[in-house]
DNA sequence: GCAAGGTC
């Protein structure tokens, strides 16, 4: 019996139907799902990696266990599908051959060892290969499988080696920081290779923010029939600048249009999707990066989109691009199918990062608006119409410099007009701001109605959104297209961040403050590249991963010597940063602090740091996380508003404590006199 | 209750 083994379910199904000729049966083994494509051959999907790395079980008492202790501990694999691994240990006696068709890429490798592992547990002699396919077609896989290679040992190794490595150092440092904070059980502080270069990554931007002064400047404009033009100085830095050329503008009927400068500009279509300019398109139409990717999920799962997770920005020569836009000849997008269909060819546009593993997200059937929640329609409607824009033509745009001179001072405008929509015509979630200007020719004299002198200051940088600091850290290679979604997440779980912009906590700068200072290995996106640059060599066979592994370990645990010595700074930073989190506002009827406190039975409230002097108090949910957002309640200028985090649910914006407060007041009013009312009536 | 990486 020989056994095809995938890396998830959806592919095993199309393997088994494109080698079978859609004859394929499935049957379910223990739970597990394979697929026969006759009496001796069948494809197994798994449910990507089935077997994890982690700590013997005496290391999990984290107060019991010294943190350093865990850079030298022995690592053990742990099973992580039981279905899965006891479906393959039940095939594993009667398997002749185990052919690995998991992803084309790194961790395909190491997700195919392992399975190849479980079953050699049982059966030593079987005979083994691997089958390398980009995209899943009938041409690709008949190719790959006619050309079947070996499993490159030294791949998965190098993928193992990252497991270790990000285990060692991400649980160990999460594990000193917590501890020496006293953040324990569900408030535990985190650090990682990706979290922690991420994280920094927004500390470092607020830093900018809070400490940038503004600059005053001057712009000076003129007001013409139908348009404005400006000073061609732009900024004026001196306010001595403006009075001078406001006196030489004095009494000035008019301006001379002096030069016109006429552009056609060609505005090319957009690149396919990957997974990083999806999220960054549906961040901009307002989802957050985990929900989008949890949609797209949906979607794919159910056969309307390809498959979300993908580095590729190339449409593979596979796919049928125009039987693809054919689909669409009915429903809503019926009138951009059948522009698309006229055109005697269809060339997609392509961006610069072409991949093996996957193609570019695009839609692969034909969905009802009826059929799909509003968000799935939304996020759907993406898909389609960015897949149509890949293939229209470039948007056509006719720009116009003008200067005009008001009494020898130089002033400009600029004109934009759009004269073919091309590819907008279809994606029409960027705006299209034209520049509408007037018939103008050099000579003319205009006709000045004012001269305006606008006071502004320059801004400081603004925070990063999701889908922008999705971009950040792909540039920097942090993360993979599949979890940089899900660091952001840990990140606001971790209550190191809040809001959208995302905007660090107090916490946030003490954790990184300290590893910057004590660790900064691990809060630098160099971590990563040199991580890589040792994986590669392992993949070459230049070095094994034991050597790496050790290596890596003389570094951390000479880290956390450093650590270890400067352990009450390290706490003190983190727990001020903890407590600045915790101030909620000004007391209203002292002044001091109001400060997130504890009572004796455990529930929480709103305290004043003034206790015992003063006993000022506001009563808080009693599950949950708190998070003082930072946002200023309107009508109490000194209180913070406050989010409440449940596990599993939506966060609830309590909003400002003393307006909910009295607000629950008003309502235990209105029910004590409604049944005092009811009462009387009796 | 730890990381980051797969996948659902």
């Amino acid at each position: 019996m020989r056994y095809i083994i995938t890396e998830k379910h959806n592919t095993a199904k199309r393997i088994s139907e494109i080698l079978s000729g859609g004859k394929a049966k499935q049957k379910r083994i223990k739970g597990a799902n394979l697929f026969y494509i006759n009496e001796d051959l069948a494809v197994i999907g798994l449910s990507g990696h089935i077997i994890g790395v982690d700590f013997p079980p005496q290391y999990s008492r984290w107060e019991e266990v010294d943190a350093a202790s865990l850079v030298n501990a022995e690592i053990v694999t742990t099973p992580l599908n039981d279905k899965i691994i006891s479906l393959l240990k039940e095939i594993a006696p009667e398997a002749d051959e185990v052919t690995i068709a998991t992803d084309f890429d790194r961790e395909g490798e190491l997700i195919g060892l392992e399975a190849l592992k479980i079953i050699k547990e049982q059966n030593e002699s079987v005979r083994v290969n691997r089958a390398r396919y980009s995209a899943i077609t009938k041409q690709e896989i008949e190719k790959a499988f006619s050309n079947l290679v070996e499993l490159d040992y030294n791949l998965a190794h190098s993928a193992e080696t990252r497991q270790i490595i990000d285990l060692v150092w991400g649980a160990s440092l999460t594990r000193f920081i917590s501890l020496v904070s006293r953040s324990l059980g569900s408030n535990f502080l985190s650090a990682g290779r990706v979290q922690s270069p991420t994280l920094a990554l927004l500390v470092d931007r607020e830093r900018e923010i809070e400490s940038f002064v503004p600059t005053p400047y001057w712009e000076i404009h003129a007001k013409f029939d139908g348009f404005e033009a400006k000073h061609a100085k732009n900024r004026f830095l001196e306010h001595d600048e403006v009075e001078k050329c406001l006196k030489k503008l004095e009494g000035a009927k008019e301006g001379r249009v002096t030069d016109i400068k006429k552009k056609k500009k060609v505005d090319r279509p957009p690149i396919p999707f990957n997974t990083t300019e999806f999220l960054r398109a549906a961040s901009s139409i307002g989802f957050s990066a985990a929900n989008a990717m949890r949609i797209a999920e949906t979607l794919y799962v159910n056969g309307f989109i390809s498959y979300p997770r993908t580095d590729n920005t190339v449409y593979p020569e596979s796919i049928d691009l125009r039987g693809i836009v054919a689909l669409f000849k009915k429903g809503v997008f019926k009138e951009e199918a059948k522009k698309l269909l006229a055109k005697n060819e269809l060339k997609p546009s392509r961006g610069k990062k072409e991949t093996t593993d996957h193609p570019p997200i695009y839609p692969v059937s034909y969905v009802a608006k009826s059929d799909l929640k509003e968000d799935e329609w939304k996020i759907y409607e993406l898909v389609v119409r960015r897949f149509f824009a890949t293939l229209a033509e470039p948007a056509q745009w006719l720009t116009m410099g003008v200067k005009i001179d008001i009494k020898d001072e130089p002033f400009k405008v600029n004109g934009a007009i759009i004269e073919e929509y091309g590819w907008r015509a279809f994606y029409p979630y960027l705006k299209i701001e034209e520049r509408i200007l007037p018939q103008l020719s050099v000579g003319d004299l205009l006709n000045l109605i004012e001269i305006a002198v606008l006071e502004k200051e320059t801004k400081p940088p603004s925070r990063y959104g999701q889908g922008r600091l999705i971009k950040k850290m792909e540039e920097l290679g942090l993360g993979t297209k599949s979890t940089r979604h899900e660091t952001i997440s840990k990140l606001y779980s971790r209550a190191y961040i809040v809001g959208n912009p995302m905007k660090p906590t107090r916490k946030a700068y003490g954790v990184i403050d300290a590893l910057e200072k004590y660790a900064s290995m691990i809060t630098d996106p160099e971590m990563t590249r040199m991580l890589e640059e040792a994986m590669d060599r392992i993949a070459d066979g230049n070095v094994s991963e034991e050597e790496i592994i050790g290596e890596s370990r003389k570094i951390l645990n000479q880290i956390f010597e450093d650590l270890k010595s400067n352990e009450e700074a390290i706490a003190t930073t983190i727990k001020e940063g903890m407590r600045a989190d915790m101030v909620v506002g000004e007391c209203p009827d002292c002044g001091k602090e109001l400060i997130i406190r504890r009572s004796r039975r455990g529930s929480r409230f709103v305290g004043c740091s003034g206790y015992p002097d003063c006993t000022y108090s506001l009563p808080l949910p009693k599950t949950g996380k708190i998070i003082v957002t930072g946002e200023v309640c309107k009508e109490h200028g000194n209180m913070s508003k406050l989010r409440i985090i449940n596990k599993g649910k939506r966060p609830w914006d309590l909003g400002c404590p003393l307006c909910n407060f009295m607000a629950w007041q008003d309502s235990k009013k209105k029910e004590n006199d409604e049944t005092n009312h009811d009462e009387g009536g009796n």
